[in-house]
DNA sequence: ATTTGTTAACTGACTGTTCAGTATATTAAA
DNA sequence: TTTAATATACTGAACAGTCAGTTAACAAAT
């Protein structure tokens, strides 16, 4: 009895404990929510005891921020996107991109990331959410500077920003990497909507 | 012994204490999650203490259950719509009316249903995915008979549904009822929208 | 022999739920 | 009209279970 422990430089390939507490965690919170998820199941599910977990993190909180930092990288590709000198509608597109891959890609980050992060403490919350308010500008100054500049059509910004996030970011409720449809192939057909609609314009 | 409800419309104003139990769980249950939300803080905005509650209430699952419950009904709404003789556009018009209305009036509840229905037990919790694969597979539907009638052009009506729900259920995110932003105001962007794109087409 | 990693055993706090009572209002009986 | 009986709406106290976090001790590898 005992152990099944951990050996782990056999075949892993470059996880160490601390991301295999992480991802773990990430699975259970994104299924059944912080609160509902314990550290003996994080910890049962990695083969370890509870105390174990401590030696690599110092928190349960700690484990969630960890996790919701993820999130930060490409909401900061986002942004640069933004500063670069494509057209507004490279731009556009290549945010669609960027974030559906991630939606898709990291289900479970991207989860907690939207409907856990209020759990943190206001301070830790609002790097996210400062983050999260920069990216909905870059998304709208991108549309105004389309319209601008007469590519885009007369939309009120505000409400088309919302829509075309909401979009973007979707995925990680639906998304399964197990079926046909491949990240790409999902931001290609949303950039196809969001740019001409599903109207035949005779 | 004898029990609960039934008629007490005697001097009832407007609502009864049930109902306001269902009220403040709803906000709370939405701003701090389901688990973080404990039955002495719903008791004691209401102002009476945690053991009233079961005066009214089974249970605490009970009274997120009760919550999620009016999530059926603009569900079935969007059916029925579905089984009307309108036409794809007037249809795909009607839904993301309902949808929107329905997100923007009651985030609570949609924010609730949406993001912790994953707590009820699957016996609960299946009804509400039934209807919501419903809801999927109108959207779908029409989505498919407007490019078979040659109105809509060919998109990919998996995609394109998921596309379209979650611009019509976003509301609950961001809507502000002290704005100057009306739910019919935004349905009518979004269908604007979702029709036509944001790119001019010269 | 120290560092790294882990465990068994425990604590302190919290929270859903129950239950025996109580105060007030409503109805029935005298 | 007074009195007794019953239902309504609640409270205080306590129970039982859960869970984050701690402590101290132990093993393996460096």
């Amino acid at each position: 009895m005992s152990n099944n422990k951990q050996k782990e430089s056999l075949v892993n390939t470059t996880t160490t404990r601390k991301e295999e507490v992480m991802s773990v965690a990430a699975r259970l919170f994104a299924a059944k929510g912080y609160h509902a998820t314990t550290l003996d199941q994080i910890a049962e599910e990695i083969g370890v005891t509870k105390p174990a977990l401590y030696y690599y993190v110092t928190n349960k909180e700690d484990i969630l921020r960890t996790i919701i930092g993820k999130m930060m990288e490409p909401m900061e590709e986002v942004c640069e996107v933004g500063r670069s000198t494509l057209s507004p509608k490279e731009k556009m597109e290549k945010i669609i991109g960027i974030l559906v891959k991630f939606a898709a890609e990291r289900k479970d980050t991207a989860l907690i990331a939207f409907e856990q992060a209020n759990i943190l403490p206001k301070r830790s919350r609002d790097s996210l959410r400062r983050r999260q308010k920069e990216v909905d500008k870059v998304v709208e100054q991108t549309l105004k500077a389309g319209i601008a500049q007469g590519y885009f059509t007369k939309v009120d910004t505000k409400i088309a920003s919302f829509a075309i996030l909401a979009v973007s970011n979707g995925p990680y409720r639906w998304y399964r990497s197990e079926g046909s449809l491949t990240p790409v192939k999902i931001a290609d057909q949303f950039i196809k909507l969001l740019e001409n609609g599903y109207m035949k314009d005779e």
